[in-house]
DNA sequence: CTGAAAGCGCTTACAG
DNA sequence: CTGAAAGCGCTTACAG
């Protein structure tokens, strides 16, 4: 007799099933070997008590957490936030929760301060945020230390089953042909920081839509930021004191599209009629600037969703999915060039 | 002997120091009642193997979880990814992890949803960002459950030990002294929405200074928005089209605000020049906007810091603090009134 | 101040 | 297909 008001446990499960606890172990695992008609009873049982096993005992006995780890470092925080929304969509009814751990991938000391997270923690899984989901030691390092792992990425970066994964660089190569098809020539890139994968991708994706079409950029036409906002500014006032100043601006996100567009406003210039700016990432700031920024969003929602399913339920049909095309979204910052 | 790449157990500690495993373990949870040689041959114990105790173990074994829970609801990314770091600088080097759990405040089974995730995850302590803090039934859910709380808040919503809490009420009325220094009379008010506190602070303070000052506040000047950008819009709209229209507005928030840029700009109405405005959080958007967005920041970081030490460490000096001063940010948005 | 025994609620070989 | 025993690595009364 346990007194009423306890949360059951499995050894309530096996008394009123009259099986034994390793019986109902089977179960809650779906063990294959387990007669169908002991597995109705039990799971009757499971029904009648309202039972649900306890995460802390599974998770010793196991030596492995029923928790899905969130690495990032300082990244957008809508596409974090966004991306958490994403696994909790797939979390949600389950027995994992969700925790989160930024990491500063400019300290030496990240890949240890991260294996004594795994260790002390015994994750099932980590979903890992750009740009230390591009870091392919720390693949290794979960790889290594049996961690379940899935990276976000702009590109191929990994295996199907380790990634979800977006098209920067031919999304971004759309970005230029709709430029090109407005009449626009003189289109000047804002590329992201060096070491970044998405700075790459959208690099490589401007520069081949710029060669199908024709056009030459000279290298004054180009400038590199990193990814800030102040950055934006920088690059694109050097890009609009060009006596032959570009008519288009394509920026490798959209803080430094941001920039551009103070840029912009600190020469008169105005967006798109002087200027059109396109950016990435269809962040809060693309809609609420002015006027409303052109840019590229990425279903980062669904990307940590079908992450997150990868982890728990690899098997299951939303979980083969690694491919997540961003699109182009057509906002007031994009126009023909004046005259 | 245990195989040498095992990580040590309190049983390995204790076989190497001569003493009980409940020694070791008074050790580890700084039981009074201990012999200080004892305690210091213990530690170096630990020290020489780098024994860590086993989070799981002592989950199972002290039913409860060194886990510490955020519950929000959608409020500012910025200001949920803020908080997060404050609390990861408060856990950094503890054995606690930090977990997430985004929750809908307009769900019926939102209390529900809680209790069984604390059921289940039996959290050390929960962390509730507004608007969900002001939700007193959700308080009395965490003290039923013997599971501990701090609510972050515009006002002191409940005791220090439960509170990270700001002085909207005061910065927005000086906010308001500061327009009103600058020269102006006719400041208009777009507020939050009801069951806020948030809103319901600031707007007292807005009214509270009006008063002070001997300013009256036509019914017309005093709009209602929902925190979003599109109502900020709506709500600036209005107020613009009014005959004899204001010369500063303040918003409940940095989003509102940001539309009211939008409905400037749609009547070509130039900010600061023909128009002054405030806003409130200090967010992205608010140093991204043209012209820079004069507003009002709180320190959200140290809030979160302070806030997991109240769960943590509630005798700490730094678990204390409950009050945390929003500052006004003074940027381009504000200027005198023309003419 | 310290220890031997039992227990937290599960799962893992090992039998049968 | 099912079960009795031992174990995961800690802590909690209870003695002494």
């Amino acid at each position: 007799m346990s007194k009423p008001n306890k949360t059951p446990t499995i050894n309530d499960v096996a008394r009123l099933a009259g099986v034994s606890k390793k019986t109902v172990s089977r179960v809650i695992n779906r063990s294959a070997l387990l007669n169908e008609d002991t597995r109705i009873k039990v799971e009757a049982v499971i029904a009648d008590l309202g039972y649900v096993p306890n995460p802390q005992a599974r998770a010793l006995a196991l030596r492995r957490n029923f928790l899905l780890g969130l690495l990032h470092d300082n990244p957008n925080a809508q596409t974090v936030l966004n991306f958490q929304e994403g696994v909790l969509d797939a979390i949600r009814e389950t027995e994992f929760a969700l925790v989160v751990r930024p990491v500063d991938r400019h300290s030496p000391r990240m890949i240890d301060d991260i294996r004594r997270f795994l260790e002390l923690q015994r994750l099932y899984g980590v979903l890992i945020l750009p740009p230390i989901s591009e870091n392919d030691a720390l693949a290794e390092l979960c790889h290594e230390m049996g961690c379940g792992y899935v990276r976000m990425g702009s590109a191929m970066l990994d295996d199907a089953e380790h990634i979800v994964a977006s098209n920067d660089r031919e999304v971004v190569s759309q970005a230029v042909d709709y430029l090109v098809e407005l009449g626009h020539r003189r289109i000047a890139l804002i590329e992201g920081p060096e070491g970044f994968r998405s700075a790459f991708e959208r690099r490589e994706g401007f520069l081949a839509a710029m060669q199908a079409h024709g056009l030459t950029l000279p290298p004054e036409m180009r400038v590199q930021g990193n990814y800030r906002f102040d950055s934006g500014i920088a690059a694109a006032s050097r890009l609009l004191d060009i006596a032959d100043r570009p008519t288009a601006i394509f920026a490798s996100n959209d803080e430094m599209a941001a920039g551009a567009f103070h840029a912009a406003r600190q020469r008169e210039l105005k967006v798109p009629d002087d200027l059109s700016i396109i950016g990435f990432d269809d962040s809060p700031i693309a809609a609420h600037i002015w006027p409303p920024m052109t840019t590229v969003g990425w279903p980062v929602r669904e990307m940590g969703r079908a992450a997150a399913l990868k982890l728990m339920a690899p098997t299951d049909e939303a979980a083969q999915q690694y491919r997540f095309p961003a699109t182009l979204v057509k906002r007031q910052s994009v126009g023909p060039p004046r005259g």
